[in-house]
DNA sequence: ATATCGATTATCT
DNA sequence: GATAATCGATATG
């Protein structure tokens, strides 16, 4: 089922108190939300439909387990803050801080559902906007999502997403997912059992299956 | 449809 | 030196 934005529905910044408090929490009402790129005059917009918790202490899986270094140092600072890693040589990976004062948790964005502007995606992905399947191929999986939206770490590591001036934004526009479903977490081999996935039941855009 | 594999580099041991 | 919160291509059923 799609669930695309109306041109007259007005969107709304999501502030910094949202993400304030355990991605446990956050994670599921960040499901239905829009991530939002102004680039210019134009504006790139994809509805958040899968997303994974990192939990920071106790999370062998996060990157904040072992403690502060250089690359995780955002983690361990404000909530609401852009996290950015590189990884396989290849692709970045957008998470976004949570709970502040050395509780350095995260959630990754690992799916959106594109609802504008889709040419500017594909565009940046470098595929065609025709059909269906390449619809999917623009924002199904972090490394994509990231891709399609021009996030790279140089661009958008520490950014401050709760900022009025930020062109990087979580936003709400009043869609509520009807329902939302909980799974083991994707590509990680420690604490791989752990049920710290978020999806939109039944949507198309959610990676894998 | 699922399975396997190579790419390519920042980061940490 | 090994690893990694992935992707796209290729092979096979």
């Amino acid at each position: 089922m799609k669930s695309g934005v109306e041109n007259s529905k007005q969107i709304r910044r999501v502030g910094a108190e949202f993400f304030d408090r355990d991605p446990r929490r956050v994670s599921p009402d960040l499901l239905g939300k829009l991530l939002v790129r102004r680039q210019g005059r134009k504006r790139l917009i994809g509805r958040i439909v899968e997303v994974e918790a990192y939990l920071g202490t106790g999370d062998l899986a996060a990157h904040a387990a072992a403690g502060r270094t250089a690359r995780n140092d955002v983690l361990f600072g404000p909530p609401g803050h852009a996290y950015v890693y590189f990884i396989y040589g290849n692709h970045y990976c957008l998470n976004i801080s949570c709970l502040r004062d050395g509780m350095p948790g995260c959630i990754l964005i690992r799916a959106l559902e594109p609802v504008g502007d889709i040419e500017e995606m594909a565009r940046a992905r470098r595929v065609s906007a025709q059909s269906a399947g390449d619809l999917r191929k623009l924002t199904s999986g972090p490394g994509r999502l990231a891709q399609a939206f021009g996030i790279t770490r140089e661009r958008d590591n520490g950014k401050n997403l709760t900022n009025s001036a930020s062109d990087l934004f979580v936003a709400e526009d009043g869609f509520h997912p009807r329902r939302v479903s909980i799974t083991k977490r994707v590509g990680i081999t420690k604490a791989a059992e752990m049920p710290l996935r978020y999806v939109i039941a039944g949507n198309e855009f959610v990676s894998h299956g």
